[in-house]
DNA sequence: GGGCTCACG
DNA sequence: GACGTACGTGAGCCCG
């Protein structure tokens, strides 16, 4: 049957497809003869996820992959200088190319290109064939210059974000329907390419050009209509070079092509073939993930036994040498047989411990059950607090039987647990030290998949274990989602049928003990063995214990702060409603939108790209001089978020039993090295405003104590000081002087006794800008000045300062040369999209230069607080909390004036003996019966 | 569940 | 000429 109606046809843009592969992934190179194969990496990932992808739903029945086939095309006729512009293919590129033409036949897919013409011209031909006899296409790619193509039965998926494009997104892209798509590039241009276009005229005018004409040769006949005098003349005067822009942007829709249609059918790939292929490029992990795909046994590795792809994170020896077998998981019963487990961890010196409770709170989770490894595939369950369904109208049920007692099952484990002999393996092992650290076990030594992860691939990948296993191991585990249901039918790990609990908690065990298997030589091979040893795995027990102590806090306090704002919240809402005439929802920004910029009327209501007005506090305040409105809006605002974030979830937060908040840290949470805190996050504490700084007043300490807090003065502008070496920086730090009010002595002119705060704060916003990755439009932004200005304040910064210019610079072309940025302590920064193209790029390059400086001042607050424990072991003091420059602690009162002195000792010295800054770092203190106080 | 808004360093 | 921009986080709310 050929090709006709209800047939479906994927084109795919592998021109697209490389490129995105080759910047996306390191610059890999094949282990036995170091041929340049990322792109061809990256392209067959793609491949298979597509290919996997597109087992089900609605399936093409036809596929293409169109490549370019050379610089030279039609175009060059017409114009020679088009695409002339466009940079040298990096020379480890071109030799992949075809690689990805044999790897495409390999996954049994349709491969085409054409000399002469570009990919884009051959998938229009197929579009407007396939359209022609009646079938639907959609053109996997995100290139505009395919919209033109879109409608009737064809439309575009950008692959990237799986999002589709059709008229309407196309409408959203241009302001102009699809087929007078070409009429708005033809007289925008594009500076890619090189197509000239009318010169002044951008997007948006072309685009408001063409909807009043209704096409380029009406408009270009009726130009001399047009009121503006430099848009007419742009017309008037290019007409032959809009024209021929015109011809460049058109897709050829019937050049000659041999394929028919009807050869392009889809089919499932040939194992051989693919295989044989994968093997030959030396893809271990991706070869046996295809293979499982394919139910087939993956091929031996040929040519490079125990070969590397140097620098992949998605490295060979991930490839498991042996397959997962949940059937081959113990169940352990009884002390017999719990016995011979210990004595195989005994053997081995090793074990991966995982524990199964019923909440996610480690201090409120209650265990279920332990899973142990000892090596890949032997792996057990121990079941311990598994319940019948049901349970009575309380809840409770009884116990399941053929479980052990848990003070026997613990009794047994106790002196494993805690033997300095036997390495215990976690995934995120903070959570389950935490748990058998409630039921009196400390766990120690230990490792952690997580933080290894984590400290040679931050900023790569995520480290959660599912990840690591599909990445690594080529092996998704059994989701937790099903056992335990979800929404109002869930149930708690408790209720999990013990058969099926074995089957995941002990593959969780096989995981943890492969991955380990896994990183622990890769580590050294990264470079990060010391990041891992001194800045993340000595941390666990710390932030651990610091978890578990908690902070008080008075839930009186609170209760009162709530209803206080709930008053004055309910007469600002009534004030509002009273200025707008109506009443409606405050809290809604699409309905204050409508508001203020439908009904009020009042200027500058900027729709967003959900079509909704933004109603940020910027608008609001530019507006508040308009109207009294926003100005109260801006007060409810702020009362709303203290009472709902902070006054009334914080009390839902006091654990019933400690009476204090617990929060956790995250180790991996961000990629600089920096902690997170969540349930609740204790880093984001109001202090800023004076009526949220009384928020800290309900962290309190319990009578006899208080609190004490320790925070590092300017640490982040001292590092950059010491990196980017600023002379001027270091003096004024060495004679401890006001470092904004310096700045800006130096930049405007002002000696320092003449200093306003003004113009000091706008120095401190510079300083500040520096650190970020500064840019013109960020400043201005921020001090609320014009462009021009602002861009004036930095060219002048980079003059008096002009070792920060060098950093930037170096710093970028570090990540863009070796894909990552690095700590003073040598920790990693991976940084994938430094070399991608378009405004990612500016994301990307501002993270860059901010990262080494954010990065190390986290990485010494770490250290601080590894030592901290054994420097006041002998002090009535825990420390609580950390927010990222801060620690605080509670302390006997009458050990408060011991404590300052050694823990301010530590974190300043905290850099020693790795590195030396040559700026000190001071640390200033306090202390009170509350946060606020202390701060 | 995504987007908006806003709290912190 | 046009585009989109300060760095790093987490949480609560609205709304489809």
């Amino acid at each position: 049957m050929s090709f006709g109606k209800g047939h479906h046809l994927h084109l795919i843009d592998g021109s697209a497809f490389i490129f995105r592969a080759y910047h996306a992934l390191p610059p890999l190179t094949r282990k036995s003869d170091g041929l340049p194969i990322g792109a061809v990496a990256g392209f067959c990932n793609m491949l298979f996820r597509y290919v996997e992808d597109n087992k089900q739903g609605d399936a093409p029945t036809h596929a293409a992959v169109i490549f370019d086939h050379s610089a030279k095309t039609f175009r060059n006729a017409i114009y020679p200088a088009y695409k002339a512009n466009r940079p040298e293919l990096p020379e480890d590129l071109r030799p992949q190319f075809p690689l990805t033409r044999q790897a495409t036949r390999a996954f049994n897919i349709a491969c085409i290109e054409a000399e002469g013409y570009e990919a884009d011209d051959i998938i229009a031909t197929l579009a407007c064939r396939a359209r022609a006899a009646g079938g639907t296409v959609t053109i996997l790619s995100s290139d505009k210059d395919l919209m033109q193509l879109v409608g009737d039965g064809v439309e575009m998926l950008d692959p990237m974000k799986n999002r589709r494009i059709g008229p309407e997104e196309v409408f959203e892209k241009f302001g102009v329907a699809p087929d007078r798509v070409i009429d708005v590039q033809a007289l925008s241009g594009d500076s890619v390419d090189n197509v000239p276009g009318a010169p002044g005229i951008g997007m948006k005018t072309a685009a408001l050009l063409i909807q009043e004409y209704g096409d380029l040769e009406t408009l270009l006949a009726r130009a001399g209509e047009i009121s503006q005098p430099k848009r007419r003349a742009a017309l008037q005067d290019n007409a032959e070079l809009i024209r021929i822009s015109r011809r460049l942007v058109a897709l050829d829709c019937a050049m000659p092509l041999e394929v028919t249609l009807d050869s392009l059918e889809v089919h499932p790939p040939q194992p051989e073939a693919v295989l044989s292929f994968l093997n030959a490029m030396e893809f271990r992990s991706l070869t046996t993930r295809v293979a499982a795909s394919l139910k087939v046994a993956a091929p031996p590795m040929e040519a490079a036994r125990g070969a590397e792809v140097t620098g992949a994170h998605d490295a060979p020896e991930a490839a498991p040498s042996l397959p997962f077998d949940t059937a081959a998981y113990e169940c352990v019963r009884d002390a017999a047989a719990l016995e011979r487990w210990i004595a195989a961890i005994r053997e081995r010196g090793v074990v991966a411990v995982d524990t199964e409770t019923t909440s996610l709170d480690e201090m409120r989770a209650e265990l279920v059950g332990i899973s142990l490894c000892v090596q890949a595939g032997t792996a057990c369950y121990i079941p311990l607090g598994h319940r019948q369904g049901g349970g009575d109208l309380f809840g409770s049920s009884a116990l399941t039987e053929g479980q052990m007692p848990v003070a026997q099952a613990l009794a047994l484990l106790k002196p494993v647990l805690e033997d300095d002999a036997i390495l215990k393996i976690g995934q995120n092992m903070k959570y389950d030290a935490k748990i058998l650290a409630r039921l009196g076990i400390s766990v120690a030594p230990i490792d952690d998949t997580m933080l290894m992860s984590y400290a040679m691939h931050a900023g790569l990948n995520s480290h959660g274990m599912d990840a690591l296993s599909d990445q690594y191991l080529g092996h998704q585990p059994i989701a937790i989602k099903p056992l335990l249901g979800s929404g109002k039918s869930a149930v708690t790990f408790d209720r999990v049928p013990i058969d099926q609990a074995v089957a995941y908690a002990a593959e969780d065990a096989d995981i943890t003990l492969r991955l380990w298997e896994l990183f622990k030589p890769q580590l050294h091979r990264a470079h990060v063995t010391t990041v891992y040893e001194t800045l993340e795995r000595p941390l666990v027990p710390v932030l651990a214990q610091m978890e578990m102590a908690g902070i008080q806090v008075d839930r009186d306090t609170l209760s009162r702060m709530s209803n206080a704002f709930a008053q004055k919240m309910a007469g600002l809402e009534a004030e509002i409603h009273d200025m707008a005439g109506e009443k409606f929802n405050v809290g809604s920004p699409k309905q204050l939108g409508e508001i203020l910029f439908d009904k009020m009327s009042l200027p500058g209501g900027e729709k967003g790209k959900t079509g909704a007005y933004a109603t940020g506090a910027d608008v609001l305040e530019d507006l508040a001089t308009e109207h009294e409105l926003p100005g109260r809006v801006l007060d409810w605002r702020q009362l709303s978020k203290l009472k709902s974030t902070y006054t009334d979830a914080l009390q839902d937060h006091i654990n019933p039993e400690t009476g204090r908040v617990h929060t956790s840290y995250s180790l991996t949470g961000a990629v600089t090295g920096r902690l997170a805190s969540t349930d609740p996050n204790l880093q984001n504490i109001p202090v800023r405003s004076e009526e949220g700084r009384r928020i800290r007043e309900a962290f309190v300490a319990p009578k006899g104590r208080r609190l004490v807090s320790l925070d590092y003065s300017q640490i982040e502008l001292r590092i950059l000081a010491h990196v980017a070496d600023i002379p001027a920086l270091k003096q004024a730090f060495r004679e401890g002087q006001d470092i904004h009010a310096m700045t800006a002595s130096e930049m405007f002119n002002v000696p320092l006794d003449q200093m306003t705060p003004d113009i000091r704060r706008q120095a401190k916003a510079i300083n500040f800008g520096v650190i970020y990755g500064i840019s013109g439009f960020g400043l201005a932004r921020n001090l609320r000045i014009p462009r021009s200005a602002a861009q004036g304040f930095i060219d002048r910064y980079f003059e008096r300062f002009p070792g920060i210019k060098g950093y930037m610079d170096d710093t970028v072309a570090f990540a863009k040369a070796n894909g990552f940025v690095q700590t003073l302590f040598g920790r990693k920064i991976h940084t994938p999209e430094i070399n991608a193209r378009g405004p990612g790029a500016g994301f990307a390059k501002r993270a860059a230069i901010n990262a080494p400086i954010q990065g190390t001042a986290a990485d010494v607050i770490r250290r601080a607080m590894v030592r901290m424990p054994a420097a006041i072991a002998g002090i009535d003091a825990k420390m609580l909390l950390q927010v990222h420059d801060e620690l605080l602690f509670e302390v006997a009162e009458d050990a408060v004036d011991t404590l300052i002195p050694i823990a301010r000792e530590v974190m300043e010295t905290a850099c020693d003996p790795a590195v030396h800054l040559s700026v000190r770092l001071t640390v200033e203190a306090g202390h009170g019966a509350n946060w606020a106080e202390a701060h």
